[in-house]
DNA sequence: GCTTCACTTAGACTATGTCTAGTTTAGACA
DNA sequence: TGTCTAAACTAGACATAGTCTAAGTGAAGC
């Protein structure tokens, strides 16, 4: 018997069961990266010889979500993604390209920006920076 | 002849033809209020004898979005939302109900929340609080 | 070892958004 | 005012994302 994982552990916090599957969905978006969709994650899985069945990785996911492991990165319209909670950050999402990127949060808090006259609790603040990136405004730039 | 209205101006600054539709949506969403979801704005219209179809309403929000007089009102995974851009503000996306509410800008500006360490141009921010309701706290609340 | 219940599964289903090719119409210009 | 052209609109098929249900599986408590 080996020591639980931190993975597990918090699992285990949030009241859920650490299985194979969310633990796999976990080291799944960890060793990827980046800000997967569902469908990518459910591909990572496959490759991984754990082969999970769609409802499986939405369920996961949002179970995931809820325990505080995995972070939703809202980009807009398109699949929803998400990507491996390491630490409180924001999104920058470029309107040419599409690539969505980290943008540090300066206080690493889900509760950064003020709420002004919000009437109720405010658990987390989630921004987005829309714009252009650096690779779509220099020379070449795609022009979609 | 009539004296172009606003909406017809700033589609045409937009570089854009102020056709019947597209002045029927944003009237629609001006008349609505709130965050609507593209099939809503289709329904309104059709309440309004102004049949379009679904993909001239997308084309149309689209526009119209680009054009800068209707706001896209993110607020997680589901149809996407759109709202009267009738002034820069955020939203408060309750957990529990789903409810969308607006919140007030305190600088009115799509630049209000600072980048820091973003490669490339901002052009505009959005903040999502994400909590619970007044109504949701209070009695009676729902569960769901 | 037994029991319970959360988790997983397959796949049908619904909702949302995109694409295409033909038709219509707004707006420019003579 | 009439004509022309490109943009906008249409219908509906198609693609993708996410949800639901009922039955089977297995982890954890006793």
């Amino acid at each position: 018997m080996t020591a639980p994982t931190p993975v597990e552990t918090q699992l285990r916090d949030a009241g859920l069961k650490a299985t194979r599957t969310r633990i796999a969905v976990v080291a799944a978006l960890r060793d990827l990266g980046g800000h997967q969709t569902a469908d990518e994650v459910s591909t990572a899985l496959a490759a991984n010889d754990a082969v999970v069945s769609r409802a499986t990785v939405f369920n996961a996911l949002d179970d995931l979500t809820r325990a505080g492991l995995v972070m939703v990165a809202d980009a807009g319209p398109g699949a929803t993604r998400y990507e491996w909670a390491d630490r409180w950050h924001h999104h920058f999402v470029c309107t040419s390209c599409g690539a969505i990127s980290d943008v540090a949060c300066p206080e690493d808090s889900p509760r950064c920006v003020d709420a002004p006259g919000v009437e109720g609790t405010v658990d987390d603040v989630q921004v987005i920076f829309r714009g252009t990136c650096s690779s779509c405004i220099g020379p070449g730039a795609e022009t979609t």
